[in-house]
DNA sequence: TGAAATGTTGGGGCG
DNA sequence: ACGCCCCAACATTTC
């Protein structure tokens, strides 16, 4: 009987863990780790919220481990190297990973098993309720369409596929703390504090836990108030999910047995999740190209003073604005305004899904490749099941449907805080006494639009024709 | 997980 | 009473 090794990477807890549940199960002697991964970290700014949140997931699991008899081993390094050595130091004969689906990981993970001298690699499915090839067409072909694909995944799922994998259990096979070092601090670690906690963020197991307690007794409304930025309807889970803080199928196994619209519709983000983490796995190349090879002749424009517009939140579009300026203060967005920004981004500032993409791979917390490029990809209408090219969202229509009063955009627009909710969609649209009466000067105090809606359409429209075929 | 353009219908004002 | 027009409301089609 030999000692096994866990590597925790983005399935920070200590519960419902299958790697954890197999080492354990496996061998009478199992350490853990996890590796601050400076390939990852060394090209972030200096302050970035999700290298706290992930300090602040750590030393919950190490805390939780110590609970129960075992600890947290943690490296900062090139886990190519950090794994390796590692494993040799302890002697152990396995290291246990949950399985990552993203290109570079994949990338990592065989490198980090071909570097192991004498000791096995095993990855297991914990990330997702299916993977791979598991929610596959009668004609044994991946889904490309979304709908078709949830009735399979629907119709695969049983109960026992959301189980939780046992810990308690063998426990007792964790090894106890050696005589390592503590915990690296943020600073340790080349960071500077953030303002994670002042915005509120519950962290960690017990912070997810708590999101999803305060959310169960609100999931009923989901369905009805999950499209409206102003209202928290949403589970506000995403950035635990992205790291593990919370189970999938702990989340799963809830709505799936919860009766109700809200759960059900709830249940249907969860497969999106699978869908487009089972797209990254079987179509690596989206995460540079477009799902539709045909998408790749668009000309988009070339104009960085407008990607900078979109950026700052200042398009002169209440409702983008609002919408880029709660990325920035927050590091989320809710996610009927992801859509109406990348819509903007695409479609009224002509400019390429990845400029989009990379700027919510840089601010959201909840940063995850697959959902984020399939939401891009569906957006600029060059991804699989993704909207077709002719509809185009109005960011004034978007904003009448789904922030009626205008608060939402009040909120983070404070400049337009006094606009009467007949121009707050629109504010250009008032005449300079209107301005005045509401203190605010629109091309002064407020950008006027950078664009105009009506004709950047028609060059959309003529942008996707050209490359008809 | 649209919106705009175009077509159709029907009520009401009016001569 | 009737036809005509306007136009809102709704439906269909087009992008």
């Amino acid at each position: 009987m030999s000692a096994a090794l866990v590597w925790f990477r983005r399935d920070l807890r200590t519960y419902d863990h299958a790697a954890l549940h197999q080492a354990l199960q496996a061998h009478p002697r199992v350490h853990c780790v996890f590796v601050f991964d400076t390939t990852i970290l060394d090209a972030l700014p200096r302050r970035d919220r999700r290298v706290e949140f992930i300090l602040r997931a750590v030393e919950e699991v190490d805390a939780a481990l110590r609970a129960m008899g075992g600890a947290l081993i943690v490296r900062h390094g090139d886990p190519l190297a950090e794994i390796p050595r590692l494993a040799a130091e302890l002697g152990v004969s396995a290291v246990y990973a949950n399985r990552d689906y993203e290109p570079a990981a994949i990338a990592r993970d065989a490198e980090v098993h071909r570097r192991l001298a004498g000791a096995d690699f095993s990855d297991f499915k914990d990330q997702v309720v299916f993977e791979r090839d598991e929610v596959m067409t009668q004609g044994g072909t991946p889904f490309s369409v979304f709908t078709p694909y949830k009735n399979a995944w629907l119709k695969k799922l049983d109960p026992a596929d959301l189980r939780a994998w046992p810990i308690a259990d063998y426990a007792y096979h964790l090894a106890p703390p050696r005589n390592d070092s503590p915990l690296p601090s943020l600073r340790d670690l080349g960071f500077e504090a953030t303002d994670l906690a002042e915005l509120g963020v519950p962290t960690g197991m017990s912070g997810a836990q708590a999101l999803f307690r305060d959310f169960i007794e609100r999931i009923d409304d989901y369905a009805a108030t999950r499209d409206f930025p102003a209202i928290g309807g949403t589970s506000g889970l995403s950035p635990h999910l992205r790291f593990g803080t919370i189970s999938i199928r702990q989340l799963a196994a809830y709505a799936h047995g919860q009766a109700g619209r809200g759960a059900s519709t709830w249940l249907s983000e969860l497969v999106w999740r699978d869908f487009y983490h089972a797209i990254l796995w079987h179509h690596p190349r989206v995460a540079m190209r477009c799902f539709k090879p045909a998408f790749d002749a668009l000309r988009w424009d070339t104009a960085p003073e407008l990607f900078a517009a979109w950026c700052a939140g200042r398009t002169g579009y209440p409702l983008v604005d609002a919408a880029m300026r709660q990325l920035t203060a927050t590091g989320w967005m809710h996610n009927r305004l992801r859509m109406v920004v990348a819509s903007f981004l695409t479609k009224d500032l002509g400019l390429d899904w990845r400029q989009g993409e990379a700027w919510f791979a840089e601010k959201l917390l909840d940063f995850d490749l697959a959902a984020n490029n399939g939401g891009w990809q569906w957006a600029a209408s060059t991804g699989c099941d993704a909207q077709p090219w002719f509809r185009i969202f109005n960011p004034v229509t978007q904003s009448e449907k789904f922030d009626t009063e205008g608060r939402f955009i009040r909120r983070y627009v404070p400049e337009l805080a006094r606009v009467p909710r007949k121009f707050i969609h629109a504010p250009w649209q008032m005449s300079a006494a209107e301005q005045a009466a509401c203190g605010v000067r629109i091309g002064e105090d407020y950008p006027a639009p950078v664009v105009d809606h009506a004709a950047a359409r028609v060059r959309t429209l003529a942008r996707f024709q050209a490359i008809r075929g």
